[in-house]
DNA sequence: CAATTATTCTAGAAATCTATTGAATAATAG
DNA sequence: CTATTATTCAATAGATTTCTAGAATAATTG
């Protein structure tokens, strides 16, 4: 083989891995896994493709190697194949975020309050739970807190927040967090509890950006 | 906007940038300007494409945020928008070679002598350069090396490696690099020279891996 | 064993991507 | 001003992607 031949080759791998990743619904379902394991039924839900679609996007992560399934029963199961899988999307979001000028307009019109919504780091977390000052708030569906969560987090979906408030100290901060840096759910969970008067701001990223500081995790 | 609008499009603007880079040649055509700012015409003729389709495929890194480009004369000069996009590259690589069976495939294939010719990391060449032990060998075009190279590196192009034999102080050993960590000039380079007798290795990664690291580069 | 559930497979239409070709534009040189 | 050089634009054919819908498979339940 050629020294040309091998390099291209070699480079359409690489594009394989890339051209996985280039479609909106594929990368929302890597989002999902990136909170752990799920089902394709499950997926299909989360996304609001059909069930046949979901799989076969499915099938497309899996064929550029940047998932792995098992069978369970009659279900079959999807899981990132490794953190570092977590971390390319994480890449490919900062790149997009600092050089797509859409990306910042979409951001700022979404998230209007996105200033003084100044997250907090995952390290003054850690001190502050350390010093019990904070209630930590995962606002995922139950099934993604489940299968794993920050230390001595509380489980509260964004839908059920307003009725199960009762369930947070009032006087004490509360830190609340979701799926990665652009999720909307801690968003709307600080915007909502601030309504009420308390005191509240959102995690500097998700659960997949916490594990791959190889912060401790929970389940 | 509704929430899942908004998710859906802001996916679909990350999407963009992983499209972008899901062609083979236009992910040839970033690593040829990691190197440094090139001409169409000089990419055309690196990557082997026509000079029509070499210009679209850019326009299509252009559009997503990966290069930028400026006029001088009656050329026009790409760069990469940032360091960061070098990153990116490297993270699929990273990926790619990871999960992909087939990487490893071509690579072992390819680089047969893969095990012999143990790379020696960044921060161990420093340490020996400053110790004046090694002479530091830059096998890429001269055109690459001119827009950037190692500090105190010397540019003898692969293909002119045999003729110009006679410059290199047979008694130290040389370190080779080139492009990055699948770049073959480096590999050929140290297979020739050991030929030769001479004890040669070659540099964990290529330059734009240097530069990542924040090391200093000289023009 | 029949019915049910979860997933995958197959086929096809519409949309998108890619490479090629030749024409158009823009800057410079003569 | 004309010719030359470097790049982009526009049109097109062929290949690939994406989504849908219904059939097929595989494991479990009754």
């Amino acid at each position: 083989m050629s020294t040309a031949h091998f390099k291209h080759d070699l480079f359409n791998e690489f594009a394989r891995v890339a051209k996985a990743m280039s479609n909106g619904y594929r990368l929302e379902l890597l989002e999902f896994l990136a909170q752990g394991e799920r089902s394709v039924d499950a997926l299909a839900q989360a996304s609001g493709l059909t069930l046949a679609n979901t799989s076969q996007h499915l099938q497309q992560l899996k064929q550029a190697g940047l998932v792995g399934n098992r069978k369970e029963g009659h279900k079959v199961y999807y899981r990132l194949s490794g953190m570092d899988v977590s971390s390319l999307l994480g890449s490919i979001r900062d790149v997009a975020e600092r050089y797509l000028a859409d990306v910042d307009r979409l951001v700022d019109d979404y998230l209007k309050v996105k200033d003084s919504l100044e997250p907090i780091p995952a390290s003054e977390l850690l001190e502050r739970a350390r010093e019990g000052l904070v209630t930590v708030l995962d606002v995922r569906p139950v099934e993604e807190y489940v299968s794993g969560h920050l230390p001595g987090a509380i489980n509260i979906p964004l839908q059920e927040l307003e009725m199960h408030l009762d369930e947070l100290d009032p006087d004490r901060e509360v830190v609340a967090y979701c799926r990665g840096p652009h999720c909307v759910l801690a968003f709307d969970a600080v915007f909502k509890l601030r309504e009420r008067g308390m005191t509240a701001r959102r995690l500097e990223g998700g659960l997949p950006e916490w594990k791959l500081e190889g912060l401790p995790v929970e389940s």
